[in-house]
DNA sequence: CGAACGATTGACCGGCATCAAACTCGGTGG
DNA sequence: CCACCGAGTTTGATGCCGGTCAATCGTTCG
């Protein structure tokens, strides 16, 4: 992060483009409103209006709290983190990015980012002008009842539904932290980011973990030192393999009773 | 509860009205984007979508997990809870409803509705057609910029702001059920609640909690046995004053240095 | 009055945090 | 090449917050 302070995704050469030039090739078109956009024939009007495409490299920021709010952001390649820092300083991950996701709603409502974007390791990522998605959500799709009209733009992808699916994800986060064990916390965890992983085009049965153990703690709200017993635990009983950052899914059916937790049939820690 | 199965509000009689001849007398019209519309002087064009006003009676339920998600709903007056089940059973109270608060956003991504609300005491809700608010939202207010443009209904009432809203309101719950002490989260709680109350038009310092110790206990994710020792706790400090359930804020100031929590000088429980 | 429910209070315990120390691995320089 | 260092991780010892179990009390209602 040296000499990195803020805005450094903007001190970056940037290069505008066009959706109709380069989204045709993305490796995320298929999950990327940008060319939802493309297809739909639609065309940015002006130079404000058009994507920009950037390199990040590992600690670096993609957005910062307290800028203004005027792009989203789709991830490319690389993995970031979202990190909230409250009144009394402490820092909160809220979220990990993978391939192919959206990141940068969290400022919509107040117009100014709440949250600051950090690269895990080198990635890159396109800018979305709010303003491209908006000429998609205007498009209004009829539902079975007049009352189910929803905004949606091309490729069924609206702001409301990614929106949602933010608040669905938030409140998992909750019912996690409430109700859950450190161990089942932890399971719900490794399944997301499987799941996810393959999402993006990886094994999701094997594949590198892109965050630290402190990151991981931070996160689910444990002590390092928790995160790295569950593993050994978790390891020895021939579930999951991790060594260092190096993880293959074991046995998934004994992972996801965990996660199911219908009788907590569980060795204690 | 008795009898009371599912869709309640339903089976009870509908008055079906047009805003513009209840809005302009409602006492939420400062908050309700159908007042919003009545103002801008769109006016409902048919039946379906006619707003609906309806008593609900303690333990009578508005939405129901599961239901095709078609309104919004406004507190007119009264309390309400809304409830979600996870797959094991396990029931999470998300959130509770003031007057003049709109809840029933969560099934807007599914379309169908993912949380039951139910009424904790008797009280009026006004129901909204989607479709009414959309009208609202297909509005587009310039920003400062070209990409800050937002979809703005008249009143400065979006979809966005409130979903934007609603996240924020997540994203806080997750900080106080992630790194919060139950002290420090009832007393967080309590000023929420007083502060809402307030907005509602009661005394924010002096009020009747609308809900039982079991349903705090559920919605802080906490024993009840812990909720009633930190009231007694808050209690003998002159904190609070709590009978029952009627509360009173004796010493604001440090309720509020509970919550900053910069320093836990606090007395062990 | 007794039953039922909600709230309070006490006794006890366990899961997870905290503190502390050792270990691994990659990098750097002598 | 090896010594050294520091960051990240693992492992052990200990303690406390808050959950669980259980008994009691107050209020409401049949």
């Amino acid at each position: 992060m040296a000499g990195v302070t803020e805005s450094t995704i903007f001190s970056l050469a940037q290069r505008p483009f066009d959706c109709s030039s380069l989204c045709p090739d993305c490796s995320q078109r298929h999950c990327c409103p940008a060319f939802d956009l493309h297809s739909a024939g639609i065309t940015p009007h002006n130079e404000a209006h058009n994507l920009t495409q950037n390199v990040v490299r590992a600690g670096q920021t993609v957005i910062n709290a307290g800028e203004r709010f005027s792009y989203l952001y789709m991830t490319r390649s690389g993995f970031f983190k979202s990190t909230f820092m409250d009144s009394n300083g402490d820092i909160q991950i809220t979220g990990f990015h993978f391939p192919g996701e959206l990141f940068g709603f969290e400022g919509i409502d107040t117009c100014y980012h709440s949250t600051t974007v950090e690269a895990l390791e080198t990635g890159s990522i396109c800018r979305i002008p709010l303003s491209v998605l908006l000429s998609l959500t205007h498009t209004v799709v009829k539902g079975p009842f007049p009352q189910n009209d929803l905004p949606q733009g091309p490729g069924m992808l609206s702001l409301f539904k990614v929106m949602g699916g933010i608040i669905a994800r938030d409140r998992a986060m909750i019912f996690s932290l409430g109700k859950m064990s450190a161990r089942r916390r932890l399971a719900t965890f490794l399944v997301d980011i499987s799941n996810r992983m393959q999402r993006s085009g990886y094994d999701g049965d094997e594949f590198r973990l892109c965050m630290s153990r402190t990151d991981m703690a931070n996160h689910l709200c444990l002590a390092i030192e928790t995160i790295s017993r569950l593993f050994t635990q978790l390891n020895d009983l021939d579930i999951i393999n991790i060594e260092r950052r190096h993880l293959r899914i074991v046995d998934r059916d004994a992972l996801l009773s965990i996660v199911a937790d219908n009788h907590p049939e569980t060795v204690p820690m």
